[in-house]
DNA sequence: GTCAATGCAAACTCTTTGCAATCTG
DNA sequence: CAGATTGCAAAGAGTTTGCATTGAC
């Protein structure tokens, strides 16, 4: 039962891809059409791995390659984003008390918060249809206080 | 400048890992513990490389191989966590709407939902102290649905 | 003393890169 | 037609595993 999101939605992000393809300059080709609709269809968020196997059924010369510097490329367009810290690599976190991270999306530093007001979130009752909820957190995105003072330096 | 937690804070998850790895017959070799000493100090959840050169400071010995196997092992005793998804490679997101997060902790599936309630969270002022915040979303861990039966199977 | 844990090296997996051939705009 | 993009193969990261040795309980 794999999910997907409707025909009209995926066709609505098609469209925004050629938008912003073209602004950027960025050739629209099979590969990277066929590509962009495997995962905008997806409500799933698959691996690039499955991502892959799912085009090649139908183009079976496309290279895990082209999947791989796609799915960069429309990350750079921001027509994607990626899911958890944008790091290589496994991280651990030792802090078992109920806390929320704040995470860079320019250098990957993750930093603990605590907030009270954001410790017993309101989850809708409709989570359940999708399973068990062990816990809930907040992730937060932004600019770390170094990488602000680096931007700024640079222009 | 980096953060740690306080002393009193380290002591008290170590012996935290003392009585888990007691009860579930884990030895507590001098590695473990300096490993452990280590994340359990950091409020900044650093890769397994940066882990390792700090304990390598202390304890010129000790090999990556080990750090990685004690993380995991702690992470069985339900002494650390994971960040992000815990499945191996990335994983990119095309939808661009305001929404969060359901993951599984057992097969690493991650799939949407929306909640109006939970689009406009209340983020504390002190945040800022961090850096500058583009966005923010819940992420919910559970079992999925499939692994929940599973369980149920095995038993 | 026993059996788990370590360190080393080699294997594996995931991801990126160089380059000639190909295709888009 | 020019320059970006592709597919292939090879290189690079990050992570895991087999095995003899060492060390905790």
């Amino acid at each position: 039962m794999k999910r997907r999101a409707g025909p009209d939605r995926i066709e609505q992000r098609l469209e925004r891809l050629r938008t912003a393809a073209r602004g950027a300059g960025l050739k629209l080709t099979p590969q990277r059409l066929e590509i962009f609709r495997e995962i905008a269809g997806s409500e799933e968020h698959p691996d690039v791995e499955t991502v892959f196997r799912a085009v090649q059924e139908r183009m079976p010369t496309v290279s895990l390659d082209t999947v791989y510097r796609t799915l960069w490329a429309l990350h750079y367009l921001g027509l994607v984003t990626t899911l958890g810290p944008q790091q290589n690599g496994v991280r651990f976190d030792a802090n078992l008390e109920k806390h929320h991270h704040f995470s860079c999306v320019s250098c990957g530093l993750v930093r603990d918060f605590e907030s009270p007001k954001l410790d017993d979130l309101p989850l809708p009752a409709d989570l359940k249809s999708l399973g068990s909820v062990l816990n809930a957190h907040v992730e937060v995105r932004g600019l770390c206080t170094r990488c602000e003072a680096e931007k700024k330096t640079d222009s």
